[in-house]
DNA sequence: CTGAAAGCGCTTACAG
DNA sequence: CTGAAAGCGCTTACAG
């Protein structure tokens, strides 16, 4: 239906095709009230009609805006790692923005002190922000003048809602399948201790435990095979006779797994592990997991985000299926 | 050193601390010749101490310069799939990109036709496009008024330089290793027809085999497991005395490795294995592969595009090493 | 070499 | 309910 022109139709283009001042044609492309029911008609036949998409720079410009949504890691010494799971938030939010012209930026900012937030709150070219591993410090630094306008994958406050996945549910259900199959001496490796989002995960596990009367035994990983290894290290000295092992995510228990064979105990037979994530490394291994929809969990975020709506959008928790495979 | 302020530094605060107007800050800023040594000297100061970054939002007003970088991915029927590699350019290109406050935005377009590159052309909002899997029919299309704003992860043309992995000395590599080691009846799993990056890897086969004397055996691929395992049901109907396969991605070698000893062939022993792109999975599976500097190549093809230079920037391939492990 | 002015596309008080 | 005007931060002819 638009026509090929050379350049992009402006809102002075809309405004001229609907035989309305542009100034009415911006009241009906934002939505707000005091319109007549005709001039909402005109305009928006020929906003389609010309393929108009509002330019974010303009719109920046006189609102603060801001053309790009910016995914904030927050981290340890202000490093940023790019994993993964950051890799797949990062993509989705670049496809999800792109239909309407914003851009997506991937920054890390520090992890503690009130001014965490500053240089984001202060750049007028940022729409909104999608917090990556957060914590309460940052989340208590987030500023007012956001809301709305900042979603957490994470943990989130009063002021930002979390969209997350439901790990609770899945590492529950991972639980009981390790009890249900006669397992009774279960480790966890855990993450980072800042790292509250995992809060929920080492509920479930010590819930579980305590529920089956058993022990609880957790030791401190990250988010790699290395801290596979060397969780599994501590985790034999101090409990030789452990019968199982969960990981709060796949990397880890692949390295739990390499490990433990290479030290010829058997896994399954003398050690079930599971991981969590579902990634391919997950399928090629035969590692017992739960499933985690980070493309889903990444777009409803950039979305809510998009839609910067006044009022605070509540949370969101994907849910997160048990994977029964080989090693669990 | 830059003054905690409420808002960010506008190049009018720049020019009122230096004591010049704007226009003359605006000068020194884009680098212009006709500036007088002092105030150059003045205004770059006092944009450091301000920690003054220009607004992409403004520039993308007053010039066409645009606010984001667009990551085209030329695709059979324009739909959008989004695989490990492609994350990790989209995250490479958005870390790089947020330094300048300019953000990223990821599209899939239609392969063939000469308007495919049109949308992007007439979107004001576009700084520079990081083109993926270009096609001859794409770069064909692209505007002159775009030149030094496109690079090409893949094949270049005149008007778009090439910046990828140097995969036909990779390729090579893994050839003479297979026929080093005594390989003679080598297939190679190659890519989709249409993806023309890959010839330099189809020709690297084409060239040692030959050299060698031996006969060339291709099959077409994709860049997933299921692929690898179509491939090898072929490659065993057409030359059940198969030594060696050599696929153009791990995931694809991962995909014949599976389907070769589901066949109870033995891998190395009856098939050698070797894939490319040095992956974690190849890792895991202990495969013979070659390196792809994906992230070097993404932040020297974005920096190449937000650099913007007048002319055509030069053609970079990124050396690939061969990593010799158990398959292969 | 330098400054005042216009303009990019949009929104939003300000008058009607 | 609607239009004319100002303003967001920047660059770039246009005069000096």
């Amino acid at each position: 239906m638009s026509t090929v022109e050379s350049r992009a139709a402006t809102i002075y283009d809309v405004a001229r095709r609907a035989g309305v001042s542009k100034s009415t044609a911006s009241r009906v492309l934002t939505g707000q009230q005091r319109v007549s029911p005709e001039a909402v008609e005109q305009v928006k036949r020929a906003a389609v009609e010309l393929g108009y998409v509002r330019n974010p720079a303009a719109l920046a410009m006189s609102t603060s805006n801001g053309t790009r949504v910016v995914i904030g890691v927050a981290s340890p010494r202000s490093q940023l790692v790019v994993d993964d799971y950051l890799c797949r938030v990062v993509a989705t939010a670049a496809r999800v923005c792109a239909a309407e012209r914003i851009g997506v930026g991937l920054e890390a900012f520090a992890l503690n002190g009130p001014d965490s937030f500053d240089p984001l709150a202060r750049d007028p070219t940022v729409h909104g922000v999608l917090l990556i591993n957060t914590t309460e410090s940052v989340l208590n630094a987030v500023d007012h003048r956001f809301a709305g306008r900042v979603v957490s994958i994470g943990v989130g406050s009063n002021l930002v809602p979390a969209i997350d996945v439901d790990n609770y549910l899945g590492a529950r259900a991972i639980m009981c399948r390790l009890v249900d199959s006669g397992r009774r001496r279960i480790a966890m490796v855990t993450g980072p201790r800042w790292m509250p989002c995992l809060d929920r995960m080492t509920r479930a596990y010590t819930q579980v435990m305590s529920a089956a009367g058993l022990p609880k035994r957790t030791v401190v990983g990250g988010f790699t095979a290395e801290s596979g290894q060397r969780a599994t290290d501590a985790i034999l000295r101090r409990w030789p006779d452990v019968d199982a092992v969960f990981a709060v995510c796949d990397a880890t228990a692949l390295g739990v797994i390499a490990t433990l064979r290479a030290r010829h105990i058997d896994v399954p037979g003398d050690v079930a592990v599971a991981g969590f994530d579902d990634t391919e490394l997950a399928y090629y291994a035969e590692l017992t997991t739960a499933t985690h929809p980070v493309e889903a969990i990444a777009e409803a975020a950039t979305r809510a985000v998009l839609a910067a709506r006044a009022t605070r959008p509540p949370d969101m928790y994907f849910p997160s299926q048990l994977v029964a495979r080989r090693t669990a």
